[in-house]
DNA sequence: CGAAAAATTGATTTTGATCAACTCCGGTGG
DNA sequence: CCACCGGAGTTGATCAAAATCAATTTTTCG
């Protein structure tokens, strides 16, 4: 309802040339079939400005579009009935927001803008007849959800079981990694709307706690932050003390089985 | 590998009455065709008994299989290099196991039985068949799964916010509601192979910590242990700890569009 | 019965939260 | 141009929650 006054809906050009975030970060773990690139792109064509601190979904009430973000920055998050607030992921560009408004009624958290963010709204229905057209397709989005609750996993776990400066650590190693699969990152730094209150309230911290570990890890070497710019000097440093281990989301590399059969399976399996 | 020595499949009698976990959780949430049923059912008939403290999914390797767990109990949970444990979620009757093993290559997270089990594995291509052959039924799986990750995430705000004392409050709600889905539970006491340091695992405490916050939740009225039933005096007011709105899960009612949608231009046959 | 696992308890330490200034910086308006 | 304002970042002091260490008791189970 908020950001749905302005209809200021604009038309790509049809003939873009650079591919979306979202077929970026598909490219980059499986072979896509033009059609499916198609397909994907064609969600994307209307794409509607957002201002900064906008909520586009708002928990416990119903979602009312399905869409993807193109370019900008959200968060997912969820305050507690005495006003903490816990962010439970930043949104990129090429993530989905609310694809779970096409199983569910209500929405269980909000999700709010951080800056000027572009998304593409489609209806519920658009997803529902695509994966249906292509099972192919049915499996990506399929394991776009499975990634997403990976990464949710993973953030429990560092949440539960790691201290400050490890958690802030995973932090940059995961918002470094997703950059780059949205082609929005260099090998070693990367830019976004970053608070320490954010972090804080990402990683279930105090701000002044996290302003003391953040100086340590400067000191430290491991992270330089200039106005909205990061650096990690040394990424493999930084993933260690994350307990991330080698590759650890490259595992979620698709199985074939899913993702790469549209009428024909293929044994392409290693031991 | 481990659990798959003895293949000592047994057959279930096909005149069973009484249905699955599986297919009551969802029958609570949705109307089930008679054939989304059965083909639910049919999932499962294959069963297999699994002794307790055997992992089921290895992180880092190949899924096997996938499974739902039928009798039993089981948790996801990951290890961090150093040794840390953080259970990323309990597996009850009802549940799927390694879901992602359709789509990833590898398990990022391991499961393991906390006592004598029975799971019915089946190949991922049986449930991306299912799927394939009715979109209803392809909906309810995705449905599962937006509803796991759900519980993840209310699961990762009580870790990042609250107390432990609220975190046990939480717990125990979580607990008690997903097993009366299962038909598991009455209305205010389960039984469950839970320890303290199960406990101080999934919330991300130490068991000595839990042992003390137990001490006070049972002084307070609010748990009674005895043995592995639990019982919860006053499941309100443990919500009302646990920052549980009202109506908490029922909000993942499911949405009309996707899953009351059995007419397809596609092939949407009979089984 | 006896060993091992789980639970309990006390003492102490550590981590991180809270409270309270204070600084730095980027606008904004006079 | 500059004074001022507000938000974000920084710092110190203190407090509280939870971890850790170390026994000890209870339960479970072969």
């Amino acid at each position: 309802m908020e950001w749905y006054a302005p209809p200021s809906v604009r038309q790509e050009p049809p003939a873009r040339q650079n591919p979306s975030a979202l077929t970026r970060k598909l490219g980059q773990f499986m072979a896509l079939s033009p059609c499916a690139v198609a397909a994907l792109e064609a969600l994307q064509v209307a794409s509607r400005e957002v201002p900064a601190r906008t909520e586009l979904v708002v928990q416990g009430r119903a979602h009312r579009h399905l869409s993807v973000l193109v370019r900008g920055a959200a968060i997912r998050y969820k305050l507690l009935p005495d006003g903490r607030r816990q962010i439970i992921n930043f949104v990129v560009p090429g993530d989905f927001i609310g694809l779970h408004g096409c199983v569910f009624a209500t929405a269980s958290n909000s999700v709010m803008t951080l800056q000027k963010t572009v998304v593409a709204p489609f209806s519920c229905k658009a997803i529902v007849e695509i994966g249906q057209r292509s099972p192919m397709l049915a499996g990506i989005i399929f394991w776009l959800s499975s990634l997403e609750q990976t990464m949710l996993s993973e953030r429990l776990v560092t949440l539960g079981r790691c201290s400050a400066y490890e958690r802030l650590a995973y932090l940059f190693c995961e918002l470094l990694e997703r950059l780059q699969w949205a082609g929005l990152a260099d090998e070693r730094s990367f830019t976004f709307p970053l608070s320490q209150e954010l972090l804080a309230d990402a990683l279930g911290l105090s701000t002044v706690h996290v302003n003391r570990t953040l100086t340590r890890l400067r000191r430290d070497g491991l992270v330089i932050i200039e106005g909205r710019t990061v650096t990690l000097p040394d990424p493999q440093a930084l993933a260690m003390i994350a307990n991330l281990e080698e590759g650890h989301l490259a595992r979620c590399r698709p199985a074939a089985a899913a993702l790469t059969q549209p009428p024909s399976p293929r044994s392409e399996s290693a031991e």
